[in-house]
DNA sequence: TATTGTTATACTCTATAACTATA
DNA sequence: TATAGTTATAGAGTATAACAATA
């Protein structure tokens, strides 16, 4: 399905079903943008949050972009085949493996950005500047205290 | 995964990821409340709807909660089986069943309300009641324009 | 004992193709 | 030719259990 319900319908009364449905049609919407370049978004997540804080353990990582780190092994399997990143032996941890991006991967990230900020742009058309910014305030408000906990 | 990334990482800078995840995460806080009653999403989403809107066809139904009718088919079935909802042919058009609730079905929906408001206010605890009427309309606005298409 | 990475498995959600019976 | 309901199937996302190597 790629078509939300009708607003005369009362679920849309909810907040809470309107934020389930409307973050799925975000998803949507970004996981097509995504299929230009052949990735999906757990790939975006790893690539951006590798750009964003440099080389880290793949626990690190999953935790940051938000996926288990159990599911995470085949996201990475999948980027270090296509040569984006690399897993190097940890140092001082011969249990763990640091994570970096290569070359290619960086290369990557220029479109990565820009498609990312179109593809929101896009979604978020509907809305005024100023409601994008009120919408992103309430959000990062939940987020915070959510992962408070 | 049961919890959001770190505020720390850069995704969160995004509207629509913040929107994908905590989207993601009211669908689980809902799905978690719902279990107790030993219901999906899916099915809240007829029954609520049945109750508002009154018997309907399973496309009519199926489009108003959102779900590929070809997805629903299963999801009346297992209402079916616990009698919550009763398929009816329709008197002039012998394609389609009319969908309504029987007397058990109209009984749950007391629960289901109170459950529905009690797990909402809690996800939303974080956000003023003020916050959580701009929020309701910014998602409303977003989702009547996409309704739209 | 606890943690890192891994494999295997399962369940839900979502998407699509193909069929039937009716219109 | 189009629509309503159905069946079957496949993929992505998510979750859990169990294991080896290491701390």
């Amino acid at each position: 399905m790629s078509s939300l319900p009708e607003t005369t319908d009362l679920l849309g009364g909810s907040t809470g079903y309107l934020l389930a449905m409307i973050g799925a049609e975000s998803r949507r919407h970004f996981t097509h943008a995504l299929n230009t370049l052949e990735l999906r978004p757990a790939h975006y997540g790893a690539l951006m949050t590798l750009a964003a804080s440099g080389p880290a353990s793949q626990q690190t990582l999953a935790r940051s972009v938000g996926i288990d780190p159990r599911n995470f092994v085949q996201t990475l399997d999948q980027l270090q085949a296509r040569q984006l990143i690399q897993r190097h032996p940890h140092p001082s941890d011969r249990r763990r493996h640091q994570v970096q991006l290569t070359e290619a991967g960086q290369q990557l990230l220029t479109q990565l950005r820009t498609l990312g900020e179109r593809t929101e742009q896009d979604f978020l058309a509907p809305l005024t500047p100023h409601e994008q910014q009120q919408l992103h305030d309430l959000l990062s408000k939940l987020h915070r205290t959510i992962t408070e906990d």
